[in-house]
DNA sequence: AGTCCTTACTTACTCTTTGTAAGTGACTCT
DNA sequence: AGAGTCACTTACAAAGAGTAAGTAAGGACT
């Protein structure tokens, strides 16, 4: 009685990809112009040294993330890729409904916090 | 030297949330259509009824799900609140994002699988 | 030149989250 | 009444994440 339809695991794929913890903050923080490891640590509170260079290779595994090693300065310095960058509406678009429906809890609450949080 | 610029935790909370392990594609399943707890399920390879039932009381708890049970069919139904039917354009854009850059585990070999997988 | 410091990791260990598998109670169908 | 499905729950092992400490490489200071 199996119904999949219209499941795709390419879409899975992505989302988890994108999801992984630390994940949307790390891309972010890469679109916002960080380029060095301690930098983007230092962007996202709660992110440990072991967290971010796993993801940093898995990242770079995945074709998002590039490590770029420049012959004079030896402090490597990571960057998107075209796959990464065009993450873009997707990160804005989880900013935007963050900004719309940010720390509420449920629709009860909804009216209490209204003016709380509210930059992206 | 703490430089958190721009860092939004309301972003981080959402992302997290939209990303967390199988709630992309359950999100998915009930915007396409699913009410049921098994239909939700048999959409989705891979889920088991225990990450199921506690991703569906997670996305409760959040308001992006709301469980009814109607008085007279005993059998609960699961839909979207208009804080989850507002994740439809985030939905939409991970979903282009994957159809475009799809199953390519790096640029290399973007050109050899140009053609393989494509639906959204 | 040597020591001190920072940066970008790695390793070891613990605790939490997932996966796997086997129940359980409520209703349904025959 | 008995068997089957449905929507969960429980128990246990495996995987992932958090915490903390360590290390190699490069620069700065004296």
């Amino acid at each position: 009685m199996d119904e999949r339809e219209n499941y795709c695991p390419v879409f899975h794929r992505a989302v988890e990809l994108i999801g992984r913890r630390w994940n949307g903050p790390i891309i972010r923080a890469l679109l916002d112009g960080a380029e060095r490891f301690g930098e983007i640590r230092s962007r996202i509170p709660g992110l440990t040294d072991r967290l971010l260079a796993q993801r940093l290779r898995e990242l770079e595994r995945e074709g998002v993330v590039q490590r770029v090693t420049a012959a004079a300065g030896p402090v490597p310095r990571y960057m998107l890729t075209p796959k990464g960058q065009s993450l873009t509406p997707v990160i804005e678009s989880i900013a935007q409904w963050a900004a719309t429906w940010g720390g509420l809890p449920d629709p009860h609450h909804m009216a209490i916090r209204l003016d709380s949080q509210r930059e992206n």
